[in-house]
DNA sequence: TATGAATGAGGCTTCATTCAT
DNA sequence: GATGAATGAAGCCTCATTCAT
């Protein structure tokens, strides 16, 4: 069991390594990762033999991360605009671990997008979700907003509320000032 | 004249033949764009001596395209609303033109990025677009939800005006349905 | 100790082939001194990451080598001809070991042309060594003295003490026969 | 006769030109030798089909040059010392003309050697030239001495003549100071 | 098991040479 | 005959991967 946690914890870190390392420079190669991994490259190759593998298992965790916190986010258990807020603010902190998984990479990640599109439906039939653009395509655009606005926020310094906030209102509501939401009449003047 | 225009039409074929197959194949090789273009590897090194003048000189050609497109709008000349319009469709058209800048490119091409950041800031001014986002946000924002329908359209076959309008909808009035549109009250049933 | 000895060997071994690869064909390119070298291309780029680096280790191999032998020497406490006798025979190992050196190098090497240069001026200044010549000059001259009698030599099978020799006297005496010398009176006759 | 002396010319200009350029960059290439003779690439290759090819006409032209002006010495109807004398200015005019070729060319040209081995061989026969040294060395070495001399007077501005002189005497007398000359008595003390 | 050396396929680039205008 | 574009072979170098210690 000593052995299998430490393996974890150490494949655990060599991820983290990787996201880091890969977030800054999207072509680093298996040494520069091996070197923030703070291990050879050798045994870079013990834990992934192949770099492909270690994408994948760093989309795999991600991934995983992403399902954990959708899950408990019971979106299917509230209301589908508290469920949106809550899916946004799950991926927002994802995306900040996994920045470099908001570029790059390209199949939509099925593992947990289907919640997200199971959310964005039930928005559909009651109403609440706009209905004359595709689900995945709702999606996606979700996602990349999420990325914008986790990017933009880091070089910012905003914080994850004030960012997933953001990201929501840009989501739900669009650019498009709203006439007559009076929290608003005195930021730009009228 | 003759030999300018040939050495630019060259060019030109040279530069979509690798936006081509870049797209298909973002991390393709030099010898498989010389290819796509009918050239040979040399030939392609004596256009553009390095991989990175390619890809600037790609960058620049998307650049100049967005930016005339942008120019011939008037966006400065007509109402925020019908800008957006027009700029969504310029940039749905130099998308489609343009697929692999859509990913993988970093910086946000201030080239023409400028003129839609005056558009939104007009709209922030007189009132049609929400203030409290950052201009800069909005236009990756704008630019990043262009990406995702035009691929998204590319994938179902959509027209390039209902990709422009889904991508305007989403950008300007979000996933949220319209509570009081009367035109899309039969699409989803009530 | 023995990680540091066979790393050390191994890198003397490939300069040894390369000098020998180099010698034979100063165009030689990187896939044939690895392959002289018995191993695979991307590992001489492990101990070499340029070739100019290559041509540096060999230079600096030929140099160490050089100033070495010059200085186990002691030219500095015999007399002026022991000296030159002595440095003449050290360049000419030398030479022989690093044939490719003896051409297309350009900089004269200067961390060993010193010691000849200061032996050279003490014969100056103790009235052995003419001194309407600047020392920059005898110092090229011995060198490239060495370099033909060694290429030579080595057509012709002359061993060291021979080739050493002949550098010598051309180098001290040049080609004017000594009038008064009666060893050599029988050679050609009279 | 018109077209024929053009071409010599252009021939002449193109060749001075490529001697001039190697003697600055050995590696130039066919494309910087022809922007020094001010032709196109293509140009130069209608009158060097091939880069050795250009060469050996460098070659040819400065064993030629040689030749001529050795010939006009009518070394063989001389003193040997004063065959010698001419020799040296003979090759040090040519030298500088042909920087490039007193480094790199391996075979010793053999079409302007044979003069001076034939003038070494017949001061080897009357005494004058010592005959413990091989005449093919003896060529060599004059040769090397030569083009230091030249290299040296190049980068210090010094006369032909001047250059002419410490050569000769080099190759002649050697570094050793001649112990009965009362000209250079006072140069060094005593 | 961790290490670091070895490997070799593949990419970018140069340059001598040929070809069409 | 002169030009400049086109060619492709060959060089240098990187990096994912394997191997021996």
């Amino acid at each position: 069991m000593a052995a299998v946690s430490r393996r974890a914890r150490s494949e655990r870190e060599i991820l983290s390594a990787a996201a880091r390392t890969l977030a800054d420079r999207p072509t680093a190669g298996m040494g520069e990762i091996a070197s923030a991994a703070g291990i050879a490259r050798g045994t870079l190759y013990r834990y992934f033999p192949t770099r492909e593998s270690l994408l994948q298992a760093l989309e795999a965790a991600a991934d995983e991360e992403a399902r954990q916190r959708l899950e408990e986010a019971n979106l299917d258990q509230v209301p589908v605009d508290e469920g949106l807020a809550r899916a946004t603010r799950a991926l927002v902190a994802v995306g900040e671990h996994f920045i470099v998984l908001l570029r790059e990479r390209r199949p939509p990640e099925p593992g947990f997008t289907a919640v997200l599109a199971a959310l964005l439906l039930r928005g559909q039939s009651g109403g609440q979700v706009r209905a004359d653009v595709p689900v995945d395509v709702l999606v996606e655009s979700l996602l990349v907003l999420v990325g914008v606005c986790v990017r933009a926020g880091r070089g910012a310094g905003t914080g994850s509320e004030d960012i997933s906030s953001i990201a929501l209102r840009l989501f739900l509501d669009g650019a498009r000032r709203p006439p007559s939401d009076p929290a608003l009449e005195g930021e730009v003047g009228d």
